[in-house]
DNA sequence: CAGTCGCATTGCGGCATATCAAAGCCGTCG
DNA sequence: CGACGGCTTTGATATGCCGCAATGCGACTG
């Protein structure tokens, strides 16, 4: 691939961000235990009945789509958990090129990898469900339950380990290879969350997809029609993919 | 940048591989308290009395230039921390394409985002010292240890930052960009280890550095030799490179 | 000190993807 | 229901990096 000038400009798109996320109308009793993405978040990390120490500390939020959720070199007083909706998180150069590096979905952790201040932005995708925690009485919950800290090293290292196919991804592959992967990851992603993994539900637009990939807007649309030509895929209502030959999609994401 | 097929070859260069390691020569009394890379490395969640619980399950190994550490695939039943020496690990593509995810050098730990198998090969740049432990009885002595645990939670949040600003670079700058990045990066990462940070030291070939930043060993060397007469840097003895104006090497890097 | 081997450099041509521009499509809202 | 706004698609052209090949160079070796 070729660039260098601006991939595509800050933030913003769909919507617009920047408005403060509001609190849910109603946290309420602390439905924790009910929560349908527990078992996949790093809450599974507490027994039932240790579940209220961290009610003591969470506030819901709900935020609309293309808001901002932070910035990049924000002081990072938080971490999040998001248990609706679609984030993604990315970091900028000096000239406006932004770098996709995350996007995250129910069950998944926000706010893993900062240091006093958040080292990416993150902006809702869709309309976003959070548990937010003050990070420094997470942390201290956190070091009170080792079964949490347990968590968040295999939490950690399996984000590690996605960071390091994402490089090869960016580093060797072709276009064609790159679009391909993240729709079989989307979808192996979707069916661990015990959602439908076969028509891939795409809740960003090609300009987030080609900010993850390391390609523009344009080479992904062009690749996608390919795909489509190809017999490979079909598009369906409502930002649907259905994978048509999922052998075949996996030795093209493989490289072989 | 653009590519297509075979950015490199699988391991080997230099020397070759696949020898099985040798056990250093001494592990003698076990000399973990006077371990200068002990700060550095995970072991510093360990006060001096409580050493002796890793040195009961260490065993020392030194590996020469271009051997092979582990395979991609391979079962993971180690866990290593390097105390000499340059490691690179890769990950390969089914046609033989390469990308090197990381380097490590003394203090770094080796072993951390793996299931049973290893999800990346090892080889050594130089010849290397290494610390090894059985993967089991490690894991078992950091549980016990919360402070290991906590520990090891700092640096696979660290890892997770590094390929985070690496995504950046693969995804989005300019091979000048990208090889200026990577100067600057080895020389901070050399004074944190109390190294000279100045003239860099680059123990690795150009093809290494090519295959971490997704260009070729062609396009390395040009931006190299662009470098030099620009005034930027200049090549000194022994795989040194001085910089020239740091302040305007930063600039580049962040894409200004 | 000449010979050899591995790595680095340089030149040239080609191609994948960027870039710029213009339609096309679709859902939203008045 | 018609017009607007945002996203997507498609086309035409530009370019940065690749891929190959030849040469250069420095470090061992005998």
């Amino acid at each position: 691939m070729d660039r260098k000038k601006g991939a595509d400009g800050p933030g913003r798109s769909r919507n617009d961000g920047l408005q403060a996320p509001k609190e849910a109308a109603e946290p309420a009793v602390s439905p924790c235990t009910a929560c349908p993405v527990r078992p996949l978040a790093i809450c599974s990390g507490l027994s039932p009945d240790q579940l209220p120490e961290l009610e003591k500390i969470v506030t819901h939020l709900v935020v609309k789509a293309g808001q901002t959720i932070f910035l990049e070199g924000e002081a990072a007083d938080y971490r999040y958990n998001l248990t609706r909706g679609c984030v993604r998180i990315f970091k900028l150069l000096g000239d406006g090129r932004r770098q996709i590096v995350g996007f995250l979905f129910p069950g998944d952790f926000l706010g893993l990898a900062i240091e006093d201040d958040y080292a990416y932005g993150a902006e809702a995708v869709t309309e976003t469900h959070l548990c937010r925690f003050p990070r420094r009485d997470l942390d201290n919950l956190i070091s009170r339950f080792p079964a949490m800290e347990r968590r968040l090293i295999e939490v950690a290292s399996h984000e590690l380990a996605i960071a390091q196919d994402q490089m090869v991804l960016l580093g060797r592959k072709r276009a064609e290879e790159k679009v391909v992967t993240m729709l079989l990851a989307l979808s192996k992603r979707a069916e661990r969350r015990g959602e439908l993994g076969n028509p891939v539900h795409l809740p960003m637009t090609r300009n987030d997809l080609g900010g993850y990939l390391g390609l523009t807007m344009e080479t992904v649309s062009r690749t996608m029609t390919e795909l489509k030509t190809s017999g490979l895929i079909r598009e369906e209502r409502g930002h649907n993919v259905r994978l048509l030959d999922i052998d075949k999609l996996e030795e093209i994401a493989e490289g072989f």
